[in-house]
DNA sequence: TTATTTCCTGACTGATATAGTCAAGAAGGA
DNA sequence: TCCTTCTTGACTATATCAGTCAGGAAATAA
């Protein structure tokens, strides 16, 4: 799990704009869905998993939603998928790709190598905040939105 | 596709063990699979698809097998995943970790991300090789191969 | 020539993980 | 009291991946 699923994605986005908007007061579920192109029954059970994680904190009622409880440049891209992955990391090869059951346990030829990309990988995602993501894209976010709205058009629901 | 599934794997060690034996004539997919621990009729299919890679080379008959077509030290990991990979990247954001049909085209605020994590991880897979691979790994190898034919007693069939 | 051994090929099946939906309830505000 | 929003868990769908099978073709041996 060293690149993120789509959920994996779909937590970071919904962080992300979160971050966007932290002076807003609490976004809504459904702002955050059609915000960043996510499915918003989807992301109701995604945040509701960030629930424990200290990233974002809830509200209810009218005026309620999301928000972000950390400083956007104290939540980096590796707590996020770290926290995503504390529970499917059960009996396998810390090294090994593959899910579970390697016959080769730790002597494998391979384990090096998985080791190396492992931590190459996280190297990265340790050093990225989500400040930084901000930093780095607001000139062309607003693009991204009208295009997503054109989109948004054409949609059922979201 | 960053980390190899399991089939990429198998792929890996094949040609790892083939590498392993360059001086032996042929080898038989039995043998590799016992070897490598992949069950045998996926590694049928697997070296198939191998064909045109130019990484082996296959006789038939009695004294038949594969073999590698290719010094050791001119193969490398990311050679052998980027072949593997090639018909399967139609029309998805290069940088994006998401297998197709993203939102955001471009413009996503991950995508510089996705992209640097993709180089870094490329970088490490092509300065690998297989000989890189035997060096490293001589030593424990017959350990390894104990704990193999351990198994393979409970094993049905390879 | 015949038998045996091996690779060759494509179609088939099954498992598993991921993605996504739904419905009913609880809390907060108007 | 009513409406809005999050909450929760169970449910379903789908796609990819992993693996199997059967029958055929080439190479060698006898």
């Amino acid at each position: 799990m060293l690149t993120p699923s789509k959920k994996g994605q779909y937590t970071l986005r919904a962080i992300y704009e979160l971050a966007k908007r932290k002076d807003q007061g609490p976004t809504k579920i459904y702002d955050i869905a059609a915000a960043q192109a996510i499915p918003r029954r989807f992301l109701e059970v995604i945040l509701n998993q960030l629930k424990g994680s200290g990233f974002v904190a809830s509200k209810r009622g009218f005026y309620g939603g999301y928000s972000l409880a950390k400083e956007p440049d104290q939540i980096t891209v590796g707590d996020v998928l770290r926290y995503l992955q504390k529970d499917t990391d059960v009996a396998r090869c810390l090294a090994c790709v593959s899910q579970k059951g390697c016959p080769f346990l730790d002597q494998c030829a391979f384990s090096a190598l998985w080791r190396k990309v492992r931590t190459a990988v996280f190297k990265i995602y340790d050093e990225t905040t989500m400040q930084d993501l901000l930093d780095t894209n607001e000139p062309v976010d607003m693009m991204a939105k009208c295009r997503l709205d054109e989109r948004a058009l054409g949609a059922k629901e979201i």
